[in-house]
DNA sequence: TTGAAAGCGTTACCAG
DNA sequence: CTGGTAACGCTTTCAA
């Protein structure tokens, strides 16, 4: 196992001076043919590879990126972080995975780490209420999926408010009067926006807003079931149910199975999140559509231009536009 | 914004060598309890974070490992993934994630900026059947997923023939003739070995094999959908199916639901991979749980293995075991 | 157009 | 136990 060949090496082989190679390979000045030529004789001789490291400590940019999530597991994370590896490798940027778990604990060390290894910038999704220790730094992160508070942080969104407002406005339009919502935490923007426009439909739809109609809980599938089992064995079950969220709507459906409720005869279900399982159910299930997808790409794209750009920017906020993917479990024919 | 503080600055802040410092750091040697005070309180006061980058350059080891996957979006993966960051982190490596699209030249194009940015070991779901490029490597690879033919290579991999065999078998205790398969390409081990273990069940259940109750197509969902309905709409259509992997299955379930099938009296289904949504169903879903977080486990413990080793050890195979998740819809009750 | 040499932030050798 | 200093592989002035 010998040892790899360096810049020097190069040089050396092509009988110039490393300055000559390093500018050859960059372009950063001109060299003359006889001399590129020799040059890239000698690399592919060698099969000479840049160490990006030394690169790195010296002109003080890695061209790597955190990227900090709650958990892969989650079925709405792989989308966003494709659209995010996406746009930042075809932009020569490579993304570090960490799944912090929603533990601020955790999400503290991979910082830590990160910002060791001099990561050129951040894009999370927050794993606690808390922002504190991302708000000093001298790096660009961007946040999406579960934003921060602050107004002068660099996000990016979907109208969860709207989404929200769509799938019961939905319902209501169906004509179902006793329309639930299986609703996450209230410490995460997520789960308080998406509680707001179901609360805010039923108000512009001239429905009282009913406390028995609503469960919090963890996003958690076990929390989905959970609340879903509550909501029914009420005396007076609602007829409609609108899920916040595509792990609780799994919980949601699991219990709904089990005990042999029809869809939507018995009780109408929208849900939050389109996954690929969506169109297998039966009914197929009537989702907003989260435009993952999209998301990832537009973080990677704004977090690419507040790393490009030597002055610090005016943090922007970007949000995207909702709809809703009407299938059957709604109550449509 | 004002330059990071540097060992340097922690030494002249608390009157002591860079020397001493990083040994104090780094526990090398044994530094006074008066002066390890005094290093701890610079270190506290100017926020200092030691730069990994010039660590690494220095100590020839990046503790960064290069994470080679198909697709993330592909549902197999986050387990997976997941399983793989977990060891790795609890050892102190990160990992950089990179999608390939199973696109050979893409899967080349990343390995050269892996092996720049001086990786210290490679996890790699293959995108072709080409191995060659990670052959002569001086770093240790762990293939996974879509392992290579070659005998000495370190591999970790479910006995995929087995799982098939599995589920083969269960459908033939049930009675069912005429079972097919919705098979993956057969240039791909994955897709091969299944093929092999359907095709072993049935000739040691006596029964023949018949080539019309074959369909091989792409691993996606567009090609599942389309090998089930070539399987349907023949005169003699299958009356059970073994759908080889979970892209695949959710392209024939899909075909099945559209044209109105009845899970299991019309066609009993088993599928290869155990979904989130698999209980969902209905019938929920046999399937055999290909272990996926598992093979993560293995894999980042079997990396971590060869390249914590100094000297090359022999190459090492893991097969996982495997297991049939029985529901309904091969027709149990 | 090319080259010599300094320096990025560490570690590790060798002296004291 | 502590410190001076060379070196890791690269980029970048400054001179030639």
């Amino acid at each position: 196992m010998k040892r790899k060949p360096t810049l020097n090496d190069v040089a050396a082989l092509a009988g110039v001076s490393n300055a000559t190679v390093s500018n050859a390979i960059n372009g950063t000045k001109h060299v003359g043919d006889d001399v590129r030529a020799k040059i890239d004789q000698a690399i592919a001789a060698l099969d000479y590879i840049p160490n990006s490291l030394a690169k790195s400590l010296k002109m003080n940019e890695s061209r790597l990126i955190g990227l900090m999530i709650w958990d892969i597991l989650n079925p709405g994370f792989p989308p966003i972080v494709r659209g995010i590896e996406d746009t930042l490798r075809k932009n020569g940027f490579n993304v570090l995975l960490c799944n912090t778990d929603s533990d601020p604990v955790k999400e503290l060390q991979y910082l830590k780490v990160l910002l060791g290894r001099q990561v050129d910038g951040l894009v999370v999704a927050l794993a606690g209420p808390d922002v504190s220790h991302f708000l000093a730094l001298n790096i660009p992160v961007v946040f999406f999926n579960r934003i921060p508070e602050c107004t002068d942080c660099n996000v990016v969104t979907t109208d969860n408010a709207q989404g929200a407002y769509l799938a019961t406005e939905h319902l209501l339009r169906h004509g179902y009067r006793r329309i639930a919502i299986v609703a996450g935490v209230q410490y995460i923007s997520v789960g308080r926006e998406r509680f707001r426009g179901y609360r805010k439909a039923l108000e512009d739809g001239g429905r009282a807003f009913d406390e028995r109609f609503v469960r919090v809980g963890p996003f958690t599938v076990e929390g989905g079931y959970q609340a879903m089992k509550e909501l029914m064995e009420q005396d007076q079950p609602p007829d409609a149910v609108f899920t916040s969220n595509n792990i609780l709507t799994l919980g949601a459906l699991r219990y709904l199975r089990e005990t042999g409720y029809r869809i939507p005869q018995d009780i109408a279900v929208v849900s939050y999140d389109d996954p690929d399982w969506a169109t297998l159910l039966d009914p197929p299930l009537t989702c907003v559509d989260a435009q993952n997808y999209q998301m990832g790409i537009s973080t990677g794209e704004l977090l690419l231009e507040r790393v490009q750009e030597k002055t610090a920017a005016k943090p922007k906020r970007v949000v995207l536009p909702l709809s809703l993917t009407v299938r059957r479990s709604c109550g449509c024919p």
